[in-house]
RNA sequence: GCGGAAGUAGCUCAGUCGGUAGAGCAUCAGAUUGUGGCUCUGAGGGUCGUGGGUUCGAGCCCCAUCUUUCGCCCCA
């Protein structure tokens, strides 16, 4: 029989790794309380449309990325690339913004894109993110900045870049359109053919090319930050200015537009040196307009997101990952397979009592019964042999100093309550 | 979607000029009868990613395909 294989770009997260998830997921969990986001979970599909109205039409996620298909009753639904569209459905379907102007919340799951899979950058891959509905001030802007650094703080990265930079409101972001496709059509015999082609279905990610010629062509283009109205402009420089006053390090890069239609003002991304081509582990900014765009009313709001996987692997690179601490206290080391069940017996009352005990079930020599409990690092071996299955004892070994003793099982039991 | 590199034991890797595969670690067992770690001895485990082709003969050469990886693209 031939052997199946995992689809491609997806990855198993194995035994031996998964106390890492859980240290991630305990961390974002812990510092979210502290801001009081609260966590929420949505299904990992929805009605195709949901992304189609938001993330947009000309984007390369919704253009090429998705993992679309028709279910049995005819309708079209898609494996979510993203989660902040979903939210904002869930959000307006359930009226969660209407108890409190203001509404935190985080989320942790599954993504799915479907991308040549590379390094950091899976067809299957994990966000953390988080959302603050309801505020259209720089305050907010600066409190889930706030947020995201604290969180990658918990986790014990340090060495990143945090790039900053506003798209304006929408009237500001229209003008700058026009102004930046005059220049570049005055320009385009320099440009590369992509460039040339995003030129016309979405000018703004021009920006972000990393061609040579490109790069020249671009060093005189018109910045976004020329084209903000005075609403756009002020509520940006407040955003810097609080960043500043509570010690935040940014970086203003006015080539910074992301991949998702969906915002204005305030955009932001993290980057590390340790990932490679995917050098991008972080990002969101503020979507006033999405809201509307799903059929809700208009709400101000503000997000971002953390790729779990590139966080792990720069914490695998800075020799950050925590170690694992997961330890067994007692394993039961029978001299003869009869003895089971008045192993068991003991071992469960241990267990009701907090501790982690393993009893032998492969009757295997005693010899490698204590190369076992050896090997799986338990603290103790709780051995059952013919004295102690006839007196009701228990003998037990410390397996670091090598002492010990035997004892009733009652007694036994009773020094742990 | 485009271009480059790589796939041999559970893991990390050797494998000469084409002659049906090796090491270390890991696993398991043993070294006088109820005692681990260190040491020693031994054993199991591979259709050489998959499918074709060339050849008397392919891990090695050729083609295709899958997967991983690097860069582009994109994004978390």
């Amino acid at each position: 029989m031939e052997k199946i294989q995992a689809i491609r770009g997806t990855k198993d997260i194995l035994p031996e790794n998964i106390y890492q998830w859980h240290f991630l997921f305990d961390k974002f969990n812990e510092i979210s309380n502290r801001f009081n986001y609260t966590e929420i979970r949505t299904p990992i599909f929805e009605k195709t449309e949901v992304f189609h109205r938001s993330i947009g039409e000309a984007t390369d996620i919704v253009n090429k990325e998705m993992y679309t298909f028709t279910d049995k009753g005819g309708e079209s639904v898609t494996l979510r690339p993203e989660a902040t569209a979903a939210l904002v459905r869930s959000i307006i379907q359930n009226s969660l913004n209407h108890e409190s102007p203001i509404l935190r919340l985080w989320y942790f799951g599954p993504f799915f894109r479907y991308e040549r899979p590379q390094k950091g950058r899976l067809r299957q891959f994990h966000q953390y993110g988080a959302e603050l509905i309801g505020s259209p001030n720089p305050e907010a802007d600066i409190e889930i900045i706030l947020l995201a650094i604290e969180l990658i703080k918990s986790i014990g990265i340090n060495g990143y870049t945090l790039l900053i930079n506003s798209l304006g409101n929408e009237q500001s972001r229209a003008n700058y359109r026009i102004a930046l496709i005059d220049y570049l059509k005055n320009n385009s015999e320099n440009l590369s053919t992509e460039s040339r082609t995003r030129l016309e279905v979405n000018p703004l990610r021009v920006l972000d090319s990393k061609d040579e010629n490109d790069l020249k062509v671009l060093e005189n283009a018109p910045a976004i930050i020329d084209s903000l109205d005075s609403e756009s402009r002020t509520h940006f420089d407040m955003v810097l200015k609080g960043l500043e006053e509570i010690g935040i390090n940014f970086e203003i890069s006015n080539k910074l537009v992301r991949g998702l239609d969906y915002y204005s003002h305030t955009v932001f991304e993290f980057r590390s040196n340790y990932l490679g081509s995917q050098d991008s582990f972080g990002g969101g900014g503020r979507y006033d307009g999405l809201f509307e765009q799903l059929g809700g009313k208009a709400t101000p709001a503000v997000g971002f997101a953390f790729g779990i996987e590139r966080l792990l692997l720069i914490l695998e690179q800075i020799g950050g990952l925590p170690i694992n601490n997961q330890h067994i206290d007692y394993y039961f080391i029978l001299q003869k397979s009869d003895y089971y069940n008045y192993a068991q017996n003991i071992a469960n009352k241990l267990r009701q009592l907090g501790k982690s005990v393993v009893v032998e079930i492969l009757r295997r020599s005693f010899k490698a019964q204590m190369r076992e409990a050896n090997k799986i690092a338990a603290r103790f071996a709780a051995i059952v042999g013919e004295s102690e299955f006839l007196e009701s004892t228990i003998t037990l070994k410390n397996l670091n100093d090598s002492a010990q003793q035997t004892m009733s099982v009652e007694a036994f039991l009773n020094s742990l309550k």
